[in-house]
DNA sequence: TCTGCGTCTTGATACTTATCAAAGAGGACA
DNA sequence: TGTCCTCTTTGATAAGTATCAAGACGCAGA
């Protein structure tokens, strides 16, 4: 197993996190953090290729991004896959598996990643008596299902090119939102990848960026995107489908 | 408004409640029961086509439907709807709106329905005290988006035929659930509420219908639907496309 | 540097679903 | 009971995306 712990020197602290205003951390004061700190103990490294956990593990812990990109993928009874989440930092993995005390997404680096360990038996009871925690827990909750509507809405209503402009989007805004360089997006998934989280196949992935890039509003290098031109990929989101 | 209160009956208490087993209730013994109870005073009659919240509505309370049947639908930017679900007895409405305040998504009545509510700052501080119900809650949220990955996964991945299939198959576990016939399906949504739901056109969720009784998989009567081989429904969902 | 292999791009064609159109069925209300 | 209106079904055609196929590109290892 390559999952190896580091020891939680000072800089693999909550208080000190950079995602501290992004993930569980949020709201809560000096004594508090201490609490959760003393929670989230154990973190870990997470190569590229590697799994965190699969579908059918046992839920023990969410995991938080530290650093680092993975993809979470359900396989359904008849074996297709589908990704339902690309997480990257201060996003949290595995709430899902609350609700039957198992996993039932699979979890894999997307590149080298870090990734810290929050033992939920442990969180809940944490969350009892630290009600801001509670508060900030729910409210992670809760933006994930509104998360996951948006993606219902991406696939319920999108074209091809649509799909592909808004997942640039949503990626922008999350770097923006980490005070990373928002038009600068280096892409560690597949347009296999893409293809399956958006609905299509990888061809017609590789279609819609040559298009975008064709009208001048991204420039392609590889996996490498430049968005040249935000507001014109915000506005065809809005608008739709030109005849409309 | 045609939204009105009606009195807080014997009746009307989660703890002799059919749906207590589906509900947040599940797992409490009877001296919770009465705390949850003395928190879900309010019962409400929506009546059809009636709106329970609309998008931008503070956020106050969580909603469980008691009797009868709810759409939810959130409108993007652009102005496209997508319908994210059909709630139904013993399912909560409304937790997309913690991590926001106010609320995302529209709730109308399908058809003359109850609902018990749920303030949510209140529900927050019972929580707190009553680690079985906090769980519980969090079990409630965690299925929520276990039951939104499965949308996905019927979006992305699946044809026309059986993502009428599946959603009808899902009507039918969710009746079962609650100890209904779950073969007779009363549908209370338009087809082209279905479509909406399926990123299908309504055109296209008919002939599908079409298609499945033609085959000898159901009955139609308008929007009564009877299931009449349940197994080869599972099978079409699970084996997929039949050119694979 | 060269080779090999996986990923990506592009093209031609087939298939699925959307669109446009019209007729039929069902329910609400007078 | 009859009428109106909405919803549903069905058909013909168009559009969008998948499939099949081949070549280009880029990266890892020799």
């Amino acid at each position: 197993m390559s999952v190896t712990s580091f020891e939680a020197n000072l800089k693999h602290r909550c208080s000190n996190c950079s995602l501290r205003e992004i993930c569980l951390p949020l709201g809560l004061d000096a004594e508090e953090l201490v609490r959760l700190d003393d929670l989230v103990k154990r973190r870990r490294r997470v190569s590229s290729g590697q799994h965190l956990f699969r579908a059918g593990d046992p839920f023990q812990a969410l995991a938080a991004v530290r650093t680092g990109f993975f993809k979470i993928y359900e396989v359904s009874a008849g074996g297709h896959e589908q990704i339902t989440a690309f997480p990257m930092g201060g996003e949290l993995m595995g709430l899902d598996a609350i609700s039957t005390d198992d996993h039932r997404g699979n979890a894999v680096a997307l590149e080298d990643s870090e990734i810290c360990e929050i033992p939920f038996s442990r969180l809940e009871g944490l969350l009892s008596v630290l009600p801001r925690l509670q508060h900030q827990f729910h409210k992670l909750l809760s933006g994930a299902i509104a998360t996951d509507h948006g993606l219902m809405m991406v696939l319920g209503t999108m074209t091809a090119e649509l799909k592909v402009a808004a997942f640039l989007l949503n990626l922008s805004n999350r770097l923006e939102a980490r005070n990373q360089p928002p038009l600068i997006i280096h892409l560690p998934m597949s347009r296999e990848d893409i293809g399956n989280y958006l609905g299509l196949k990888l061809e017609t992935v590789s279609r819609m960026f040559s298009k975008l890039r064709d009208d001048g509003l991204i420039t392609t290098e590889g996996r490498k995107t430049k968005i040249h031109d935000r507001e014109a990929l915000q506005a065809l989101c809005l608008q739709g489908p030109r005849h409309i």
